[in-house]
DNA sequence: TTAGCATATTAGCATATAGTAATATGATGT
DNA sequence: ACATCATATTACTATATGCTAATATGCTAA
């Protein structure tokens, strides 16, 4: 893995590595979903949330889309999904030997 | 996913999202390794790769066995191997059209 | 026990990240 | 144009992270 690869991947991890950011990729996982919408499902502030989902669209994972007043979040970077599989088959693996 | 999954996740993520902490974990994939032989491999300082070897170890991601005078680090968390072929596959995917 | 190699630890600084509260922007309906 | 809802942005503080340089520890061989 050379250097500028090693670079793009741990900033792909780093826009992936948060507890309410892994939530929010869950969420969209089945599909495109309002900010309004997210801030309620995962119980966090309209303002983090908002800097949250932005954050995640510059590093490329997520996109976005206007409809009226509402603006819809969406994966955008594929890759995050299988990731995300591979940790939830580790938590399956580890569920019961957690610290 | 619940709240504590969810950080137990962003904290092995965040373990792994750096990139000489990439590199590590690609050289230990075939099996344990020096410290002395990661900081030539890598070509960091040892006294930063001591302190990533550590913190992965922390994280539960690697594992270490001393051998007289030197210390061998292997990955503990086989699942960062999964992370990483998806990752690979990621990069493979997306080597053309890096912005 | 001393020298020297291998690794770990510490203190300190610079920068990045997470979060808060307040305010700004943008769209809609009246 | 105005009120209101939906979302974004800003300024700010606290804490975490990454790194450096220096020093400490652990082991081995003589």
């Amino acid at each position: 893995m050379d250097n500028d690869v090693a670079e793009r991947v741990a900033d792909v991890l780093k826009a992936v590595a948060h507890p309410a950011r892994l939530k929010i990729i869950e969420l969209l996982v089945p599909g495109e979903m309002s900010v309004g919408g997210i801030v309620e499902a995962i119980g966090e502030k309209q303002s983090i949330t908002s800097q949250q989902l932005n954050m995640m669209k510059d590093k490329g994972v997520l996109g976005r889309r206007r409809d009226g007043a509402k603006v819809y979040y969406h994966i955008e970077n594929k890759n995050v999904i299988k990731l995300l599989d591979c940790i939830s088959d580790h938590c399956e693996q580890n569920s019961k030997d957690v610290k």
